[in-house]
DNA sequence: ATGGTAGCCTCGCTA
């Protein structure tokens, strides 16, 4: 079973973008984020006749995430847990999605950007990441393979980034940043990239200025989390940065593992 | 120190 995710940065501009790479790909599941378009504005027609169905969570201008999957889903959840009436962010949505072996549930994830640090932007961020501990956290007593996979904008290392001293004041590199996310880890979940590729300096994302992409001027921010029961199945992780060198690319490019369940 | 780009759909915000 082959999971991906990927941050579109807009769906609707980058239909014949993703449309490509998933015919390429092949993917059995597939998480987006970055929409940036509501639900009935979602380009379903366009992955359904790829043969995906769409689970979707929108919003107009901004965030958005949805689960492209070849087999039906089955109880999708738009929501991560222990929100106030007045977080109106989509940034998550949960679903059930069988393999040959067994099922999986996948969690699409798009965690706050918190720039700039020391606003309410930046508690955002780390508020949100605390509710997805915590959920992680119940999942994990459910003993199940679950994949939370997406854009969780943290920087895990030093080596995940180009130069760490140019990203010492961003949101994505701060110690509380990085430790959320390995917080997550502690509860039991694992970094399946890391998992399989202990190389330095592999990216998933470049910024659209000053050069980034030709420079190699990149960060490793889009992670795929898999629960112990997950993890017993990892085959394979990889990312297809050729992505990023074509004609109107994403800023960042799909992260995808194999798992044998 | 600054500015550089992209998307959405406003005259700015988010990334």
């Amino acid at each position: 079973m082959k999971i991906a995710t990927w941050n579109v940065n807009s769906v609707r501009s980058r239909v014949e973008n993703v449309a490509a790479w998933l015919k390429e790909a092949s993917p059995d599941v597939v998480c987006l984020q970055e929409l940036k378009c509501t639900d009935d504005q979602f380009p379903k027609e366009a992955f359904e006749s790829l043969g995906y169905n769409c689970a979707v969570h929108g919003q107009k201008t901004y965030n958005g995430v949805a689960i492209l999957s070849k087999r039906p889903m089955e109880d999708v959840t738009p929501r991560l847990p222990g929100g106030d009436t007045t977080d109106d962010h989509a940034r998550y949505i949960e679903a059930m999605v069988p393999g040959d072996k067994g099922v999986v549930r996948v969690g699409s994830i798009y965690a706050p950007n918190g720039n700039p640090i020391g606003t309410d932007k930046f508690a955002y961020k780390l508020a949100w990441l605390k509710r997805l501990n915590s959920h992680a956290k119940e999942l994990l007593a459910l003993e199940e393979p679950v994949a939370l996979m997406g854009d969780y904008n943290v920087i895990p290392q030093p080596e995940d980034c180009y130069d760490p001293k140019a990203w010492m004041e961003d949101a994505l590199y701060q110690p509380e940043s990085r430790a959320a996310l390995r917080r997550v880890e502690y509860l039991g979940y694992t970094d399946a990239f890391r998992a399989c590729d202990p190389q330095p300096n592999q990216y998933t994302f470049w910024d659209y200025q000053a050069g980034a992409w030709q420079k190699d001027h990149g960060i490793r921010i889009d992670h795929i989390l898999l629960s112990p029961q997950a993890a017993d199945h990892l085959k394979r992780c990889a990312i297809d940065k050729h992505v990023r060198g074509r004609e109107k690319p994403s800023d960042h490019v799909p992260v995808w593992c194999e798992l044998e369940i």
